[in-house]
DNA sequence: TGACTTTACGCACGATCGTTCTATTTTAGG
DNA sequence: CCTAAAATAGAACGATCGTGCGTAAAGTCA
């Protein structure tokens, strides 16, 4: 635990517990009453360190952007450049959905259908984080086709949109039915994208 | 507008608002107040047709249930067998998700991330409808390769995990950025999985 | 039309919501 | 150690939540 003084401390610890509340109960649904109960503290004293609810999910989805860049980005951009690291971004996104602080499923799927239809800075930062992850998707298959290790005619925003499209899915259907069976075919759906993406 | 008795049709007319509100708030975020208020009703009268909040939820699923049988599923039950018939599922999919009724979008979606960790009988409704809407898919495909449209060897329930990929995909991808893009794409999606599942 | 049932309303309840105050405790630095 | 600052707690506010109860209005059918 990265230690700093006893107000961020607790702020941190907070957030993380807000996190995983978040999940399972959505934005709107932690409830400062809830989630003071949760870490131990008083309502009122909680709220000192937010000032309003929404700052809050302001920072609960700043908590997660940080989590999200360090747990799957980072580590995918130390791969080699090309399908290698397309591989390990998914891999790792896969890996992100059953972390163990997001016990709800990934917080931005929870958020994205809660903050889809309402206006306001929480919607414009997840909006924002969202077009970023695409972004970093398309440019990671980009690289795989300078790399030659895609077809020079691949259109790489259509694959970033077809990748986001399992990976949503799979978050759902692992609900749904058995999680070790959704995820095999995500992973085999990932497998004949790239497939067809290095045919020429 | 279906005639009935009084309170047949008022409960009609309640549901048809609750399900419009629950697209936009969640099952949750659709409180007796806001709904009666919504309505023209006082929060007591509107409650006597639910006797609970649950009920209403419940409630909201069945009709929302029974609308997608009768805009999606039966239409496309009238196509003839194999692939035509697949192609007009997706077709009134996409265009379910654009009804002027379900402003927030599609309900199991909102539904499904909003009730997947919390058990009861409203996500045992869900979950019951989402594997039926699944095996449906599935089966189309199935006839397909029986009218030889598919290819014999063709895994048709892992073409049914994909297309409710892309669906869903299409689903968040639409409000994140250009809806006519994301659409343009989801169908380049279900246009490239056809392609390979007629492939011999 | 009269009798009866259905439907809707008004009011109240305890609980919880987000938020604001003030007071108290705990921490950090000279 | 002492003191200024930071962190937490307690109590209260108006609002809204889901849900009962008793009553008035509206619909239904002989």
């Amino acid at each position: 635990m990265a230690a700093g003084t006893k107000g961020e401390d607790t702020r941190s610890t907070v957030l993380g517990s807000a996190l995983s509340l978040a999940t399972q109960l959505g934005l709107e649904g932690v409830t400062i009453g809830k989630l003071a109960e949760h870490v131990g503290m008083s309502k009122s004293g909680l709220f000192a360190h937010f000032a309003s609810k929404e700052n809050l999910q302001l920072a609960i989805l700043d908590e997660a952007a940080a989590r999200f860049v360090a747990l799957v980005v980072a580590p995918a951009l130390k791969k080699p450049r090309g399908e290698p690291r397309v591989r390990a971004l998914v891999d790792n996104w896969l890996a992100w959905s059953k972390q163990d602080f997001m016990p709800g499923g990934c917080i931005f799927v929870v958020a994205g259908v809660e903050l889809d239809d309402r206006p306001g800075p929480a919607r414009d930062r997840l909006v924002a984080s969202q077009k970023d992850w695409l972004s970093t998707l398309a440019g990671a298959a980009r690289i795989a086709v300078e790399e030659k290790h895609f077809r020079k005619d691949l259109d790489t925003e259509q694959l970033a949109h077809e990748m986001y499209s399992i990976a949503i899915g799979y978050h759902f259907l692992r609900r749904i039915g058995d999680p070790a069976r959704a995820e095999r075919r995500a992973r085999t759906a990932f497998e004949r994208l790239w497939t067809d993406a290095r045919a020429t």
